[in-house]
DNA sequence: CATTTGATGTTCT
DNA sequence: GAACATCAAATGC
């Protein structure tokens, strides 16, 4: 049941492509005041580089309001309001002023799911619940508002529970609704469990 | 089944 | 004013 928090040095690391494939099946948990502890674990990623990639909203420097979050050191929340609607959780990586990031797509839960059912309005424990990157902010009560917290702190954290997956178990793609970054949107930056199906299609 | 479309708000031009 | 790291409901086979 307890499992290891990952620690700052964890999101540190240079090589974003390699934290985010060790992201899966680590286990992403909330616990927010007043609520239950909620979790799951993490099937689906994408890694945004800040200095040569297109598709990431900070690519080649760029420094704005939104933005500035990514500028930290690894280890901070980055929430992007998306499409108006959709929230989406990104965990910050590498040292201060490198600006990677890596956008959680998809979580299996795990610990309260009867709450995460409640916060999508359904009763029926299916992929639809938590497999999406808006779906699993909806399902862990995410909202832009944890943009810049810390994550290892006690509100939002990542944790490992010796769950992990092989190599031969992990896939790649191209990343999913970049098309506009042009030859950018082909990286085969996107991570996922190949056998689950707590992946977004 | 597959494909289309409307909802919605923040950011940047 | 356009674009956008999406989802769910509605339509057309």
């Amino acid at each position: 049941m307890t499992g290891k928090k990952l620690s700052a040095n964890f999101y540190q690391r240079a090589d974003v492509v390699q934290i985010s494939k060790d992201l899966l099946g680590k286990v992403l948990c909330t616990n927010f005041k007043g609520q239950p502890l909620a979790s799951g674990i993490i099937t689906e990623t994408e890694a945004y580089c800040g200095r040569s990639d297109k598709a990431c909203h900070a690519n080649n420097g760029l420094r704005t309001k939104r933005t500035e979050v990514m500028y930290q050191a690894g280890g901070a929340a980055y929430v992007y309001l998306c499409y108006g609607i959709h929230h989406l959780f990104n965990v910050v990586t590498n040292v201060k002023d490198k600006a990677d990031a890596i956008l959680i797509r998809s979580i299996k839960p795990l610990d309260g799911a009867d709450t995460i059912l409640s916060r999508r309005q359904t009763d029926n424990l299916s992929p639809k619940v938590t497999a999406g990157p808006g779906r699993l902010t909806k399902a862990l009560d995410i909202t832009t508002n944890h943009t810049g917290i810390d994550l290892t702190a006690d509100t939002i954290w990542i944790e490992d529970r010796k769950i992990g997956y092989r190599a031969e178990q992990i896939a790649s793609s191209p990343r999913i609704g970049v098309d506009y970054a042009g030859e950018d949107a082909k990286r085969p930056w996107r991570f996922y469990v190949k056998e689950s199906e707590w992946v977004s299609t």
